[in-house]
Order: structure tokens, then C-alpha cells, then sequence
DNA sequence: ATGAAAGCGCTAACAG
DNA sequence: CTGTTAGCGCTTTCAT
């Protein structure tokens, strides 16, 4: 009160404020546990009044760091996006991080250097990389050898534990098969995504073996290559379901293109899921917004977020051994309306015989 | 070549190895008109040679000011916030600013305080609001008195020039009315937002108004109070459709609830839209997949986003002429299949009489 | 047109 | 436990 000055509070007045000097001061603000007990609650007291916050760009310049953290993407899901972004920033808080945002070019011939550039330009102390860039292990290369610390959000394990957390789809999909078994179905028809991502033959193989492991022939000529869109949903639905021996069930890899399966089926004049047994990937808003709403497995998305975002502060700090822990994360598969038991009339016994 | 040195080129470096000053690679560095051709060449060439990029930490330091931008909200539409984002950054590419990302709660007491120490904190050389936040005078003025620069997204001119982009929902909405009464529409229902935001009553009331100015006796007992959610829509339909005249078609003020009166007029076994006609606003992702696909309004929101940082950024840069031009920019309506001429059968002649 | 020198606000040896 | 003293890399008066 009284010297309401424009300037913004610096550690010099703080320091002259608490006589003391502002090594001291410095030492508070970084929790240094070589202060004393009244030193530290006086200048705490100082801070606390003046509504003092360190400038984090002259902190950085003297301590080569800049508190900033970013996050490199092309991903045109921006609900998965917004998702992480939450992620990163609810465990950023109150470590004094922020986030620093970069959609980029997946295609793009620089895509290298400039991810480069950008963390050497804001100096930033770490990035998290989203798939499907994070699947670029010469981005990854080019991290290292930059000596820039990173954390990548992935399907299968492309990196050493301090440096990427997995969903494991494998798994998920492996679960999302056995259940469509156990509602009796033996014709199943996949909707894979695009080539070249390696999720998409991760999904497409966990799903195949855990098929296999059921007894049921792996699925050859009831896979279908769509494009994660809409529209590639109705063109490969249409694809399966005009086989001579139709699936009872679909599988496609992602909520949108099965939004597309059943829109596809129900044109057809096939019932959903009387006739046809749906299941999609996300948990994506769609999911509960089209009729019947649609069985389907979630990623812990902000929690792998978090979790990066843990890892790479950890690494950060120095904490190298913290920066190791917690690699796989599950997800869960959420039952919906859109599957069925080929015999629901019957009541099948879905205790499964195997294992 | 031969000296690789692991340490980032300085601008000492360059000063040295060109044989001049620091204080003229600064005025290089800025482009200051100030420096002889030769010594200029000169210069530059060293700093290609070393691909010397100055440290934007020590610039900003030295020179009060971040090259970030921060982008505040509480918008749970990652869609929006996503576009937003990537609009923001196709500006910021090219002029040297980052974009650092800040969702918060927007009934926060503290959302203020918050606010500012985020800018402080990182220095930000400007922030962009978004709605429903940018609704908030308090903050605002707060920002105005603490000389942090903003613009703000709105649907509603609650600013100066230099401080808003505005999409002008009113004239949208009334297309909307225009259109719907042109298909022969006459007891049409309104699902409306929450209450406490503003742009919830200016779609309100220039939906009303525009119906009014065709002559349909302002919608009074044919409003329904939402809440933005699928959940909300249903119920709104359901009040909406139980009433002794329903309405031959409503339109519900953002995409999720249009899909929720769609979903309960199917279920209660009428026909979207040769019973109902529904219409929505975003044009939302769920627009083209449900069925009948949704006639809605689509905002520009990338190109509101560039605008604004473009002012922004003006702003910063002291021309405050170019901050202050461009201020509203026009919503579309988008045709689907989810609204139709009550009479569609007689060919309605759709040429507005009026005017 | 160019340079010398004084900081920006903070951290980090190195004493004491 | 606390203070002194240099910088971090750049901008910016003020001279020349």
C-alpha cells in the first residue's frame, strides 16, 4: 500500500525490503533449503504482499532455461489435441511451466529443422511429441543430437522409457476382439487406418491375433483400408458388406469411420446392432451422438499428457531416474449400443473357455 | 566449418568474427536503416555462415517485450479452441511470436488475478480472449489498467476497435429466420443458450427480431432455455414438440443440440425434415454425420483468429491505425439436409417479398 | 555510420 | 546460513 509504482516488482526490492540480499531472496524463490526459518518466512511475507513474480526471461537468461515447454503436432483431431493440451498444462501448474504450441506439417521436407528452430528460438526446456509425428524416430534423432529433451506420446514402444509414454492399443484392441467373440461373432470385418502409421499395423495386428488366438482364422479378406475419415467408413463398410459371406461385425479403427459403418448399414436396410455389430476407437464426441452410440475403446489421453509432461520436467530437473517411471497406460473399452450378441435371444455364456 | 562448437553463436560472436561492434549486428539484427551497405553484407553473411539466430530470452530482457502471445479461455469445444490456435499461428509464423496457451476456469475469482500473473509471469506481449471470457468487462479493464494488450473474440461490439473482432451473429441468426420463414415455417422454435452470456441473447434476439420483421408474431412460448449440450437438446425438443401446435421446425443455437432435437423428434416417430424441419450454429464436426445431415452456421473462426492476432500484433508494433481496421466478419449459413420447405411438394417460391 | 558502456532481472560460483 | 560479485545475450542511451 502506498507505493502503488507502475514498475513491476523485481528481487531488488525485495531483497531491500527484507534487508537482505537478493542471493537470499533468490534462494527462497527457488526453494533452496539452505535459508532459515525467519529469513524465509520474512521474505515470504515481503513476496506475498507485493504480489512479487519472478521474471521468468530473466531467470532463464542467467539460469539457461526458460520455463517453457512445447508441444509439436499434426494432428487434425483438435478434441485429441485440446485434450492433451489439458493434460500438459494441469501438471504444469504450479511448477511454474508454460506451453508453448506447434501444429506443423507432417509432410514437410524441413519438418526436422524447423522443430529444431522452434525450440532453439524460444529456448524452450523440453517438447512432447504427438502422434503421428512422435513416430519419427529421425525427428527423434535429430532431438538428441540437438540435446533437446523430449517426450513422446505413442502406440508401441519407440524410445526409452524416459522418453515416451504408450497407449496400449495392442491390448485394447486384443480386448475389444475377445469381446466380439464372446457375443458369438466369427465373421468380423477391420477397418484399418492409413498405412505407413505404425498404430495402424499395431491395431491391426493385436486385433488379428488376439482373433487367432480365439480360433477364429485371422480375418485376410475381411480387412478393409480406409482413411480415419467419415467417408472412408461408408466406402470400406460397403466393401464388407457386400462380400458373398458379409461380417456380423465391424471393427473400424477409429469412431468416425465406424460412424460411417453405420450409416452405411443402416442404408443398406441392416439393423444396428441387430444385424450388424459395431465398434469404433477414440471415444470420440461422436461416440454418444449417433444412434445407437457406439461401443468403443478410450485412450487415457490426458493422463498419458500428464504423464509426459511429468517425465520431461523430471528430466528437467535432473531426476533421471523419476523421468523412467510409468510407460504403459491402458485403455478401456466402453460397451455401447451398437454391439450385440449374435444370439442375444439365447443368452450366451461369455466366461471365456482358454486362459 | 572446423570450429563446431557445441555453445550457441552469440551476437559477441558475430561482432567479433565481421570486425565490428555488437551494437551494429544489433542494428542488423533489427533493421535498423542506420548501417553501411558493405558493413551490412558483411554482416549478414557471417550470420548465415554461423546460422546465427539471436536468443529471444536475452532480446526480450534487454528489450521489455516476450515475442509470445498467450491465448486465454474456458471453452470446452476443442474444435473451437483448436481452430482458434492454428488461425493465431499462421499470422505468428513469419513475424517471430509464439503462441503460449491458457485455459482456465472462467468462474473463477480468481480468474483475473490469474490472468495478469500469466502475462506477467512470461512477459506476454499481448493476449487474444475468447468467448465466453471475453464477455468479461472486469477482466478487461484489469488488462487496461495493468497496459497488457488484448483483443477479444466476441459476438457483440464490447470494445474499441483496436480491441475486438466481432462475428455478427445477429445477422446470421436472421438469415436463419429469413430462411426458415421463406420455407414456409411459421410456428418455429428457438432452443437458446444459458443464460448470463451475452451472444446466448444476441442470437436470441435477432432471431426474434428478424421473425417479427417477416411477421411471425415474436416466438414467446416457443423458446427453450438449453445448456449447449446433446443432453439439453432433447430435453428442450421434447418440451418444444409435446406442446398442443409444435412448431414445424426449430432452431437450436449451437450444432449439439440441433443433434438432440433430431434424435428425439426420430424418436418420438416423426421425420426430419419432412416433419421437422432443425437447423444448428458452429457447422460442428457432428454437422455432416448424423442423418439428415445438419443446416447449421458456420462463424469464421480462423480467419477471426488471424484478424485478431493481426491487430494484435499491429498493437504491439505501435501502428495503431492498422490495429483499429476490420472488425466484423460475417457467420454463413450452410444448407443441408435437415431443413425443408413445409410444402416442399408445390414448389414454395423462395424470393422474399419485402424489401 | 559506428562504438563504448550501462544495464534488463535473475542465478551461481565463491567466499565468509 | 548469508552476502559479494560476475555474468547470461541482447538493447540502448550517449558519444564520436
Amino acid at each position: 500500500m502506498g507505493n502503488a509504482n507502475r514498475q513491476p516488482t523485481t528481487i531488488s526490492d525485495i531483497a531491500r525490503l527484507s534487508g537482505v540480499s537478493k542471493r537470499t531472496v533468490s534462494r527462497v524463490i527457488n526453494n533452496s533449503p539452505k535459508v532459515g526459518k525467519a529469513t524465509r518466512e520474512k521474505i515470504q511475507s515481503v513476496i506475498d504482499e507485493l504480489n512479487y513474480r519472478p521474471n521468468a526471461q530473466a531467470r532463464g537468461l542467467a539460469a539457461g532455461c526458460s520455463y517453457l515447454l512445447g508441444l509439436i503436432y499434426d494432428n487434425p483431431d483438435g478434441l485429441y489435441i485440446d485434450e492433451v493440451q489439458r493434460g500438459v498444462l494441469s501438471v504444469c501448474r504450479g511448477l511454474g511451466y508454460e506451453l508453448v504450441v506447434h501444429p506443423c506439417d507432417w509432410r514437410s521436407d524441413t519438418l526436422t529443422s524447423e522443430a529444431i528452430g522452434f525450440v532453439n528460438r524460444s529456448k524452450l526446456d523440453g517438447v512432447i511429441v504427438l502422434p503421428p509425428i512422435s513416430e519419427d524416430n529421425d525427428l527423434a534423432g535429430a532431438f538428441r543430437k540437438a540435446q533437446v529433451r523430449y517426450v513422446r506420446l505413442a502406440a508401441i514402444a519407440l524410445d526409452t522409457a524416459d522418453r515416451v509414454v504408450i497407449a496400449n492399443e495392442r491390448s485394447a484392441v486384443a480386448a475389444m476382439a475377445e469381446y466380439l467373440v464372446n457375443l458369438g461373432h466369427r465373421r468380423i470385418g477391420y477397418i484399418a487406418g492409413p498405412e505407413g502409421r505404425k498404430s495402424t499395423r499395431e491395431r491391426l495386428e493385436g486385433f488379428c491375433d488376439a482373433l487367432a488366438k480365439h480360433g477364429c482364422a485371422p480375418c485376410e479378406d475381411m480387412i478393409a483400408r480406409g482413411a480415419y475419415t467419415f467417408e472412408s467408413g461408408i466406402a470400406c463398410a460397403r466393401t464388407l458388406l457386400e462380400r458373398p459371406e458379409p461380417p456380423t461385425a465391424i471393427f473400424a479403427s477409429n469412431d468416425e469411420m465406424a460412424a460411417g459403418v453405420i450409416y452405411t448399414a443402416q442404408e443398406m436396410g441392416m439393423k444396428v446392432p441387430g444385424d450388424l455389430s459395431v465398434a469404433g476407437f477414440d471415444d470420440s464426441m461422436l461416440a454418444t451422438k449417433i444412434r445407437p452410440s457406439l461401443t468403443t475403446i478410450r485412450r487415457p489421453v490426458r493422463e498419458m499428457a500428464r504423464l509426459a509432461t511429468k517425465k520431461l520436467i523430471a528430466s528437467i530437473d535432473g531426476r533421471e531416474d523419476e523421468a523412467r517411471v510409468g510407460v504403459f497406460l491402458d485403455p478401456v473399452l466402453i460397451i455401447r449400443d451398437s454391439t450385440r450378441s449374435i444370439h442375444w435371444w439365447r443368452e450366451v455364456n461369455s466366461h471365456p473357455e482358454g486362459s
